[in-house]
DNA sequence: TATTTTAGATGATGCCGATCATCTATCGTG
DNA sequence: CACGATAGATGATCGGCATCATCTAAAATA
């Protein structure tokens, strides 16, 4: 009811945008509130307002952890030495971006598809929007890394595209309330992204235009 | 504030679920509120449940109307004799899927979309995730339609894999607060589906497992 | 025309949410 | 050890929303 000590004030904040993270991967910014979130931490929504400027200020926070947490993974895996059973660093992260298990999963999922609708409807410049923003630069700057090879062998590296495939099936198969539409949806995408790594070189064609 | 004759009646309800189904894919459904649509029809809340089993029935009903008109579109450009400056009719509509103006107008855009997210949060068996799903089947079928003369050539068709990407793009533009960054997603997509349209028939490879 | 039906208006009801005001007991500091 | 700062609790404010109850006057029907 009192005071804290600063380690321990701290250790809240964090818990708070920790579990605000998941909660808003799982539920959506609008029904996730400000009550929810401090009670998912042991508190109650008193002291809210002495971490954060506004809710606003809290989901920006949260979707931007998400988004380093979900980098880091993928870095993680493409450095890893090698897969278990994948052809690649890239098959790996796509088997897993596109599994069951993911879609099943968003609370712990990538927030570019968790968050992408609500980011869309935020006002431009809001904090939540401007997050998503630069998760999605993030993210992109990922993938292309993951196509390292591929592109050596001469496949033109869309990442941004490929992150739109990613999100757009994920979240399909997420709203698809037929089992097997939803598994069709996810390995669809599986099998579109294999056919682009093993591309021939195109012809003489130009590329995208304006 | 008295009774209305039938066919009035009945134009009401037409004009509830019309602009239902654009509110619902500019703000999305939790952000539409029931005396809103009914004010948008020059009505009060008083009415609406002489119509409605519930919002959850409205918004079903909103969103089904969504598709119908999408799908017929597609139709209509398959249809077309020829398009002005594409190449087929399949260029024609990812062009204009694609396009700065559909990420800029939600209210009549995709519904797939737009409301993919919200679809995704609710019950599973909810009218919204039925409508949805349906929806989905159904724009995948106009894909695959539009999909012939490629899949004649030998590309294998990935429709829902090609809808993903396409929902993923436009979600993703809409969500970018950087002009240059949404374009980008958009170039990048519609390059990439060029690549597909384009593609050496594949190897002596397996398709895609479970 | 007399009677029944009903579209839609008015106006609760009950709930939940964000934000702010206030209080208090502890922590950090001198 | 005394004192000021403050984390967090309690509780109020204000507003919005879905849904229901009631009323009424006009349309439908007989």
């Amino acid at each position: 009811m009192p005071r804290m000590s600063r380690e321990v004030t701290e250790q809240h904040r964090r818990q708070v945008v920790e579990n605000a993270s998941r909660l808003i991967r799982e539920k959506g910014p609008e029904r996730v509130s400000v009550p929810e979130v401090m009670a998912s931490a042991g508190l109650t929504h008193g002291g809210f307002y002495r971490h954060f400027a506004s809710k606003d200020d809290l989901l920006a926070q949260a979707l931007a952890v998400a988004f380093t947490e979900r980098r880091a993974a993928m870095d993680r895996i493409a450095d890893e030495p090698a897969p278990p059973g994948a052809v690649s660093a890239r098959d790996a992260f796509l088997a897993r971006y596109l599994s069951e298990s993911h879609r099943d999963h968003p609370a712990d999922g990538c927030p570019a598809a968790a968050v992408a609708a609500d980011a869309a409807r935020a006002e431009p410049g809001s904090p939540l929007r401007t997050s998503f923003t630069a998760g999605v630069r993030d993210l992109a700057e990922g993938l292309h890394g993951l196509n390292g090879p591929e592109r050596d062998a001469g496949v033109v590296d869309r990442p941004l595209a490929e992150l739109a495939l990613l999100v757009g099936a994920v979240l399909l198969a997420r709203a698809s309330d037929d089992a097997a539409l939803s598994r069709d949806i996810l390995d669809e995408a599986r099998g579109l992204l294999r056919d682009r790594a093993t591309q021939e070189p195109a012809g003489p064609e130009a590329d995208s235009a304006g």
